[in-house]
Formats: C-alpha cells, sequence, structure tokens
RNA sequence: CGGGGUGUAGCGCAGUUGGUAGCGCGCCUGCUUUGGGAGCAGGAUGUCGGGGGUUCGAAUCCCUUCACUCCGACCA
C-alpha cells in the first residue's frame, strides 16, 4: 500500500471532543470518521486492525469446536416476545416497524436467534454439546456512548453461544472458553487482562467472568486483593465489615440538628465519626414507584447492583415528594411511619451497632444513642454495600483490597436455561425424556478491543500496535524521495519486501521527513524501514521498531531479510503457549 | 432521564456599544527547501447548527429547536 493513496487523513491537532488517549489518536491517525453519536466509520488502516482480531478470534473458537454462524440484523419482534424480552429490555434496544407495520428489532444480543437457529436441530441429547458463535454488527441505542471506540451504539461483536445437557458439561466447557479468551486477549497484545468475577443480575445464570484490562479510562470498577488475587466487579463484591459495639448502650435521645441534613453535617456537628451514623438511601421501584429504604453505615455507600438483584426489579434513585411523608435528610428507621409504607432494608454494616446517630423522621432532628439490638430486634440484615478500598477480601479476610478501574473487553456466562425454557427448546435423553438444554454466552466487543489495544499500547506521538494486530507489518519512509537513488532504492526495497510475503506501506511522498515520521507514528506500524541518501552514503537502511527498542543500520543487500526475520520474532512475541 | 458546556472553513479557535466574516494548521499553484509536522508568494473553501422574532441592518439581542460533549443515572 502507498501511503498518498490511503483515504483518510491525519493530523497534527486534538479534537476538543476527545478526552481518551486511544479516541485521539483513531480520529488524528486516520482510523475513524465520527458518523453520528456513538456511530463510526472506519478507514482501512483499523479495517485491517480488526480484520486481523477477528482472524484471532475465529481461529480461538474453532479450537474450541466452536461453529461459524450468522444471525440477522434485522429480527422480528415475535422472536424478542417469545424470551419476554421485547417488553423487559429498556430503549436500547432499537424498536421499528416494516412497511407492513410489523414490528422489529435490532440485534442487539442474539440469544434469541441463537435459540431459534438450533431449536429444531437440538432435539436429541445426541447432538450436544455444540457452540455456534458470530462476528457480527450489533445495535444498542446506549443512553451514554463515550470515549470513541470504547462505548459505541453500532459495534461489532463476536458472540458465541453454547448449548448443553448438564450443569456439569457446562462447566467444563465454559473452563475451555475461559481458556480460549485468555488466549485471545493474550495474542491480541493484551496478556495483562485479567478474569474478575461479575454480576449475573436477574438473568438466571448462576456464574459470570468479565475480562478486563486495567486503566484509569475505564467505566468498571474491580475489586482486586493483591494478598489472595480475589478479583471481582465491584458490582458483584461481597462487601464485609468488622462490626463494632461499644460497651455500654447509651440511651435514645432525640436532638435538635437544625438544616443538617449530610452525613458530614449531622457527624460534624454532633462530634461523630461517620462510622458511628445510619445513612438512609432512598429508591423507587421502576414498577410502581414504590419507596426502598436502605440504612447503611454513614461512610458507605449503596451497590445498586445488589440491591437491585434482591429485590429482583429495576431501581431508581428516589424522588421524595410531600406526600410520601419522608422527612429527607433526616430519615432513620425508629418511628419511621411515612404515608408512603416504604420498604426497609438494612445493611449488614450496621448489624448490632449501638450508639448511631440516625434521623428522627422529623425535619431537624436526629437521633443519638440508636441501639440495633435494643431498638430494632426484628431488623434483618442484607449485603447492599458497595466494597471500599482497604475493604476486607471476601476469600482471604484480609483488609488488602484494592480497587481499579478497568474496561470490559469480554465475558462470559452461564447461562442455564432462561431462553431455552422461555423459547420452548427442549431435548429427549436416552430415556425418552424432555428437558431444556442448558446454556452460555460469550462475548467481546471487537472494536473495543482494538480501541483497548491502542489504550494499553500508546505513546504521545500514536498508538504502537503489537504485530499480531498492526495494519502492517513494515513502514517503508523514503525520506527525501526526490533523490533519484533513494526513491528508487525504495522503489526496490518496497517490491523485495512484499516478494517476501510481507504487509508493506510504503510513503514515498516528497514531504519532510518529520512531517513523514509523525504519519508513521500514527499509523503506528511495529516495523519502520528509513531509506534516505544519507543512510545510501554509508549503503544501509535503517530499521527501528516503532516501540523504539530495536534500531539498527543494516546494509542495504541484507535488509528485506533482516526485516522478515524481525517481523516473524515480533509475531512469534505474540503467540502463547499450548 | 437530571445537571453543566459547546456549536463560526476539513481540524483547532477568535470575533460587544449590532455595521462588508477572521486567525493558525491543513488544502490548491509556483519557487526555494528537506533526518522529527519547513520558508516565501499567490489562491480556494462559510446557508456563523436550524427556524422564528426585534432592527434600516443580527455571528452578536430575544424566543424556539436540533446536534455534539462532559458529569451523573441506566447498561439485556
Amino acid at each position: 500500500m502507498k501511503l498518498d493513496k490511503l483515504v483518510g487523513e491525519r493530523f497534527k491537532e486534538k479534537p476538543s471532543d476527545c478526552v481518551v488517549d486511544s479516541h485521539a489518536l483513531m480520529v488524528r491517525g486516520g482510523y475513524i470518521k465520527f458518523v453520528a453519536n456513538g456511530i463510526y466509520s472506519s478507514f482501512m488502516p483499523l479495517r485491517r486492525i480488526t480484520k486481523k482480531i477477528e482472524a484471532i478470534i475465529r481461529e480461538e473458537m474453532d479450537r474450541i469446536d466452536g461453529q461459524e454462524v450468522q444471525f440477522p440484523v434485522v429480527m422480528p419482534a415475535s422472536l424478542w416476545r417469545e424470551s419476554g424480552r421485547y417488553d423487559s429490555v429498556d430503549n436500547s434496544l432499537c424498536r421499528f416497524q416494516d412497511r407492513n407495520g410489523s414490528p422489529m428489532v435490532l440485534g442487539m444480543t442474539h440469544e434469541e436467534a441463537a435459540v431459534h437457529l438450533v431449536r429444531e436441530y437440538g432435539n436429541t441429547y445426541t447432538r450436544y454439546p455444540f457452540m455456534i458463535y458470530q462476528i457480527q454488527t450489533k445495535f444498542r441505542d446506549e443512553a451514554r456512548p463515550r470515549a470513541g471506540l470504547i462505548r459505541v451504539r453500532e459495534f461489532t461483536m463476536k458472540d458465541a453461544y453454547s448449548f448443553h445437557t448438564s450443569q456439569e458439561d457446562l462447566e467444563k466447557y465454559y473452563a475451555r472458553c475461559y481458556h480460549a479468551y485468555e488466549r485471545i486477549f493474550a495474542r491480541t497484545g493484551i496478556p495483562e487482562t485479567i478474569v474478575v468475577q461479575s454480576d449475573s443480575g436477574m438473568m438466571g445464570g448462576k456464574i459470570s467472568h468479565e475480562y478486563m484490562l486495567l486503566t484509569p479510562i475505564g467505566e468498571d470498577s474491580i475489586a482486586i486483593c493483591p494478598s489472595c488475587g480475589y478479583r471481582a466487579n465491584m458490582e458483584a463484591a461481597q462487601s464485609i465489615i468488622e462490626n463494632t459495639r461499644d460497651a455500654v448502650s447509651e440511651e435514645l435521645t432525640k436532638v435538635s440538628t437544625p438544616g443538617m441534613h449530610t452525613i458530614e453535617e449531622v457527624c460534624d456537628f454532633l462530634h461523630a465519626p461517620a462510622e458511628k451514623s445510619l445513612k438512609a438511601v432512598v429508591y423507587q421501584k421502576n414498577a410502581d414507584d414504590g419507596y426502598v429504604i436502605v440504612f447503611i453505615r454513614g461512610d458507605l455507600d449503596v451497590n445498586e447492583t445488589k440491591l437491585t438483584n434482591y429485590l429482583g426489579e429495576n431501581i431508581h434513585p428516589a424522588v421524595i415528594t410531600e406526600e410520601s411523608g419522608i422527612a429527607a435528610g433526616f430519615i432513620g428507621p425508629v418511628q419511621m411511619n411515612a404515608p408512603c409504607k416504604p420498604l426497609i432494608l438494612f445493611d449488614e454494616s450496621v448489624r448490632g451497632c449501638n450508639n448511631m446517630v440516625c434521623g428522627a423522621n422529623e425535619t431537624d432532628y436526629h437521633f443519638t444513642g440508636l441501639d440495633m439490638q435494643r431498638d430494632l430486634p426484628d431488623a434483618e440484615y442484607h449485603d447492599f454495600a458497595k466494597i471500599i478500598d482497604g475493604g476486607i477480601c471476601p476469600n482471604c479476610k484480609k483488609h488488602s483490597i484494592t480497587v481499579s478501574r478497568g474496561i470490559e473487553v469480554g465475558n462470559i456466562f452461564q447461562l442455564g436455561t432462561k431462553y431455552t425454557e422461555s423459547m420452548g427448546m427442549t431435548y429427549l435423553d436416552e430415556k425418552g425424556e424432555s428437558h431444556y438444554p442448558i446454556m452460555g454466552c460469550y462475548g467481546i466487543g471487537v472494536g473495543r478491543l482494538a480501541a483497548s489495544v491502542c489504550e494499553a499500547h500508546h505513546d504521545e506521538y500514536g498508538p504502537i500496535w503489537p504485530m499480531s494486530i498492526a495494519p502492517w507489518q513494515v513502514h517503508l519512509c523514503c525520506v527525501k524521495a526526490a533523490d533519484e537513488q533513494a526513491h528508487s532504492t525504495a522503489d526496490r526495497l518496497y517490491d523485495e519486501l512484499q516478494n517476501a510475503g510481507l504487509e508493506v506501506l510504503y510513503d514515498d511522498r516528497k514531504v519532510s521527513a518529520g512531517f513523514m515520521f509523525s504519519d508513521a507514528d500514527l499509523l503506528g506500524v511495529p516495523v519502520r524501514v528509513i531509506v534516505s541518501p544519507r543512510n545510501l552514503k554509508e549503503n544501509v537502511c535503517e530499521v527501528v521498531t516503532r516501540d523504539k527498542t530495536y534500531s539498527e543500520k543494516i546494509p542495504v543487500e541484507n535488509t528485506v531479510q533482516a526485516v522478515k526475520e524481525l517481523v516473524e520474532k515480533l509475531l512469534k512475541a505474540c503467540e502463547v503457549q499450548e
């Protein structure tokens, strides 16, 4: 490929709406162009990268006996009504009508299509297990796309669905897929990706894991225990608190706290530490706006995923109205008799505590000396708290938890029978009895993976692509292309490098060296060959790597061989052992 | 969905008593240059996000609408 014919411009200035590096570099480097909110077109360099990523994914899926299929992007609503998701999913599912007025949806995920495809095929136990996968466009009308390709509305995803006749068989296959995913991320250049336990939510599944690339720009928070290796998405991490109880319980006393709404204000005013206060967090159920109040230790936060899972329905932060009778800012568990009849829940962090500060359910008043055992003997406690940095590891019980940010580049999920049951997929076992197959599902966002590799491997000048997914393997620069000898030498090398089976991007534009090198940096090709009159005086070419770990002057006649060996070495470095 | 911000050339931005639409980069032509985004000269590019209003006159003032973006909520 000649660089002067490459469609897509590179430019120097950072677009003002880019806040993460991978986004800015992909726009500046001529990889993507913004089309609409969360929707991008890709130029050739990114297309070449994603094709290589897809090829790696295919190899690994095929290695674990996957069969590549393809589902439609547009599906009839009836298919989604079978699973119940046509009504249950929020408006991130894009619904529309065709010319006949039939309701249709754009595929945001393809469990329904997968079950539909194999519903008849899978009617006998003899055909299990099997896995089908596709690499295809998804559309999710996300509320808030951000960070370039990290979170978009239209994207390419590899999604896989496995079908089993027993939980044991699913688990066995799940382990193979777990391993295949580790290989995929290692081969695409981010072996540092970690696996974390994740929330399986209300999906009916039991176990799920997410593959996270740790980076400050990530959208997920991950609890990690360096001591024992425990790793979990914060949504799923159990919070353990050592409750303290003073030897002497004070009297429950109503005190005036005029205008003190927040925990900080109240605790400052009463000279009490936040750990000795009871915070009320108010939610409403999405379904009927019924109020839910969670009492939690003042210094902790509610993990809304845990709360949603406990309730079995979705919630949102409450709008506290006059009619509800809730005294916002002064809510407490004692003498709570608001007309709206809120559901009262207690977090484990306040179990059995005494001498606590809490609201008195009366504007401008709090109680001191609350004793959970004495004053609220019937309280039931559940884990609703967010795990905190420095918190107790649920596994090894040490105070060792660190919280980091990460990008979710993939997930695997033991789905169970949610879709096979709802969609009526059954098989007959050897005794002639009918059962629902058990499913697993496994996803990887291809574009997000490309952006994540860029995020993990770049410098201020551009991406540094790993050889395994680089848009080209070699970037041939002819500095001072007006010089006849240099140009003819570079032309010859271009042919010879290609004849040696290498993917070459050739820049023979008559531009300044600085301009040429800046473009090369933005394109991030791992090996660069520089031909110039200056080098030719010594009869050499410069061969350097984008990451600057290698820089040699090679005699011109040996250049092709040296470059080929270097490329092979770098390719090999991306491979993983069995 | 809640709260903030921004819309002026491909990109980055300036533009207040309301009076002919500007700068830098990029682009085109020519010459000179050429090892980390070169110099000179000339040139092209705008429904000032859209609609409505006030006014002799609106990028500028008013109303309205749309888009993008950031923080939060949501995320099958």
